[in-house]
RNA sequence: GCGAGAGUGGCGGAAUUGGUAGACGCGCUGGUCUUAGGAACCAGUAUCCGAUGAUGUGGGGGUUCGAGUCCCCCCUCUCGCACCA
């Protein structure tokens, strides 16, 4: 890895090189946990989690897309273990805050995260049970609704379903869990799941109207969103409304809409929008926003309900069994139960003959000797935790670590911390834009709440860049082919044609890769870098096309042979400060270009088109043909050139520069600066245009005043083809850009 | 369903504040040089028309002297979230 990224030629400070896997960085990432700990932002607690049967580990909510783990595709199962978790809920106001602040970060992402944490403001309603002491706790956000509250619908594996179950009522509800449980999550959260239920028995009572309300098991309910209650509202609710026709419960309107009156029998779907209420005792006539705070008040008032705020965003379960990761640093001693290991004691050191079979597994857990330790506090023998941190753990402060590598008195240095935090510019691809991101925002707060640094935040400016994506090619019988497996169309091991697939994303799987040391072998590295960044900015993902590498390759020989074709004419030339006739043109190209590329690069990050106006540049060298006259226009062009092109291709930009005749690296010589009163002609052209139309061009003089350029503008020939017979109604004269003549 | 983003030539993409739409590159066409060209250089290349010109940035309206850009409605695509109560 690092061999190939210096052979692209990137500048990285490898003397800030560390690898997550140190135990150096180990020990540091262990005592900020034990400091987590102490502050109450780690806990551990038994909890059914979602277990990679695949992988053989639990994963975060994060890392479960689509019901499947984010590494390995597998569908996502849920077990019940003991887990470590990270307080980011603590957090959740905070992280959320932070997204409206963050303006250097893209708006998809900040919307990905507000998304994830999903906060919304309602009410807890506790509903009492006919006939028992227990109250059923329900989250709702439309408090305003509660007077159609006509029946209750439970998550299967809510806790109180089994003192709720009548004796008639437990053979169906039995086979209804049983049910439920067979599908997985991703059948169970899919949208279009059929809406299932089952009748528990019991009643409820409705707090508002003391109706009997018949409590339901639904299998849409989910038990880890909210309270797994849910008070049905079929009038004003499109799921209760289905499950309400389904079962034949009954449906009672509270809100009316302005200027309709709602009949539940004639109602087609739920009616979810605003309105005044009605059927709602001493609510009735309030429109239904004010109602919200009324009859939370006024539950709260009688001790029925509050005033409360949800999150979706759950604790960070950081527990993996995995041998790859950081152990944590916890021992489970029978006397003194759970204690951390002691600071003096850190790091806890994966073993290094562990045992990788293949079978699943951590392989900590069956080592003996790793597991084996004598408890801290009373000295007997007490069992080392086996699980590791999630690798997430390391990802979410190295970048604090990066500047102060080598420190050793603590995690962090935080004057050196203070100085480079937060980072100025972090590129990284969309896809970690609810995991890594959101966990290295959290640690940030963490380590600033443990004053170990200062930063709110790690991410000042944050780039998604892009993927880089290749047409897939597959053959009827070998399936996916690589790139030099095909000729002429044709499959090299049978002859058979081959099928185009889609662009997508390079993989090893599809096939559709190009190995960068053959790249660079064939065209360099300059070549290469050039390509990628000119293909297109650098936020969209990249066609790789093997033509446009070529068309790179060309435009950089036709560089390197503008500065030899024209070495002897400018051997002994100096850079001018002014110039005449057409060498004055190409001097103005050339101040124009540097001013466009450094302003494409400096924080709008356009390499494309930064690229494209050197490629201007370079056309305008070869059009030049009074080099013999004014060799110094000539020279300060090529330099120009050079320098503008050396971040892009810094190894054939270097070697230009010393052909150039100069001693010291290009670099040295800093960053062109352009002469403003070069960029300006004498003579500029204006757009003349008739009623918004495009009809001539006239060229003025710089200083012409407003008549001037007006009555030129008129005299144009192909103008006055359009202004003949007409009134001249209105002029508007942009300066520098055009004339538009208003006729009638 | 909710949220975000996008839709411009044959292709990748430009147009930064409302001011010449299509920069630059690929591809294609023609030419020069050459034994040859898959090298290099030059010219052309949005569409329609013989031409002055007309049309043109997903579709339809609007604001404006002027709209790819601003406003309203609609369509399509991509991404994320999703029975979230």
């Amino acid at each position: 890895m690092r061999v190939q990224l210096k052979r692209m030629g990137l500048s990285y400070d490898w003397d800030r090189e560390f690898a997550t896997c140190d135990p150096e960085y180990s020990r540091w990432e262990q005592l900020i946990f034990l400091r987590m700990l102490e502050a109450g932002l780690a806990y551990k607690k038994g909890s059914s989690v979602n277990w990679c049967p695949d992988c053989q580990t639990v994963l975060a909510n994060e890392q479960v897309e689509d019901g499947c783990c984010w590494r390995c595709d597998n569908l996502v199962e849920q077990k019940e273990l003991d887990q470590w978790f990270f307080k980011i809920t603590n957090y959740a106001d905070e992280l959320l805050d932070w997204t409206e602040k963050l303006s250097g970060w893209p708006e998809r992402v900040l919307a990905m995260q507000r998304n994830w944490i999903g906060k919304s403001y309602g009410c807890e309603i506790a509903f009492p049970v006919v006939g028992c002491d227990e109250k059923i706790k329900v989250f709702t956000t439309r408090p305003d609704t509660l007077f159609g509250a006509t029946f209750m619908s439970l998550a299967p594996e809510h806790p109180l379903v089994r003192t709720l179950v009548s004796a008639e009522q437990q053979s169906a509800v039995d086979d209804f869990i049983a049910q439920v449980e067979r599908q997985d999550k991703v059948q169970r959260t899919s949208g279009d799941l059929e809406k299932l239920g089952v009748f528990s028995g019991s009643y409820a009572i409705n707090p508002l109207t003391g109706d009997q309300i018949p409590i339901y098991l639904a299998n849409f309910v989910l038990m880890d969103y909210g309270t797994g209650a849910v008070m049905a509202v079929p009038a004003h609710d499109q799921r209760d409304f289905e499950f309400a026709r389904k079962y034949d419960l009954s449906i009672r309107v509270v809100i009316q809409p302005e200027g309709d009156a709602l009949e539940p029998e004639q109602m087609a779907e739920a009616h979810t929008g605003p309105g005044r209420l009605v059927n709602s005792g001493q609510f009735d006539g309030i429109d239904n926003e004010t109602a919200k705070e009324k009859i939370a008040e006024y539950l709260d008032s009688r001790g029925e309900g509050r005033k409360t705020i949800n999150f979706r965003l759950r604790d960070w379960g950081v527990s993996r069994q995995r041998y790859w990761g950081t152990p944590i640093p916890i021992i489970y001693c029978d006397a003194c139960g759970v204690v951390p290991v002691p600071e003096k004691d850190l790091p806890v050191l994966l073993p290094d003959d562990v045992e990788l079979t293949g079978e699943g597994g951590s392989p900590l857990a069956r080592h003996a000797e790793f597991l084996k330790v004598d408890c801290p506090k009373c000295g007997q023998s007490a069992r080392r935790e086996s699980d590791t941190f999630d690798t997430f753990v390391e990802s979410s402060w190295y970048f604090a670590r990066y500047a102060c590598p080598d420190y050793q008195a603590g995690p962090l240095d935080k004057e050196a911390v203070n100085y480079w935090m937060p980072v100025d510019q972090y590129i990284g691809g969309i896809e970690h834009a609810v995991m890594h991101l959101l966990y290295a925002r959290f640690f940030t707060k963490v380590l600033r709440d443990l004053k170990m640094l200062d930063a709110d935040e790690p991410f000042t400016n944050l780039l998604t860049q892009g993927m880089v994506c290749m047409e897939t090619q597959r053959c009827a019988e070998h399936g996916w082919l690589y790139p030099e497996q095909v000729k002429d169309g044709s499959c090299v091991l049978c002859a058979k044609p081959v099928e185009l697939g889609r662009n997508e994303k390079m993989s090893k799987s599809k096939k559709n890769v190009v190995d960068p040391n053959l790249l660079i072998d064939q065209y360099g590295a300059d070549t290469a870098r050039l390509f990628s960044l000119f293909a297109a900015p650098p936020e969209k993902d990249l066609e790789w096309n093997e033509q446009g590498v070529e068309g790179c390759a060309r435009f950089l020989g036709r560089v390197w042979r503008a500065v030899f074709d024209n070495l002897e004419l400018i051997a002994a030339a100096e850079i001018p400060s002014q110039a005449e006739g057409s060498a004055a043109e190409l001097r103005r190209k050339t101040h124009q270009t540097i001013k466009k590329v450094t302003e494409d690069v400096d924080g709008r990050f356009h390499f494309n088109t930064a690229i494209a106006a050197v490629m201007e540049l370079v056309n305008a060298i070869y059009a030049f043909k009074d080099g013999a006259e004014q060799p110094g226009v000539l020279r300060e062009a090529l330099e120009a050139v050079v320098r503008l092109l050396n971040p892009f291709v810094p190894h054939v930009s270097e070697e230009l520069w010393q052909v150039l005749g100069h001693q010291q690296s290009v670099e040295a010589a800093g960053w062109p600066i352009y002469d403003e009163a070069a960029l300006v002609a004498d003579e500029i052209t204006l757009v003349v245009q008739v009623n918004g139309k495009v009809r001539g061009k006239i060229n003025v003089p710089l200083a012409a005043d407003k008549a001037e350029v007006e009555a030129a503008a008129q005299a144009e020939p192909n103008v006055q083809r359009f202004l003949e017979s007409k009134q001249v109604r209105k002029i508007i004269v942009v300066p520098k850009r055009l004339i538009n003549i208003v006729v009638s």
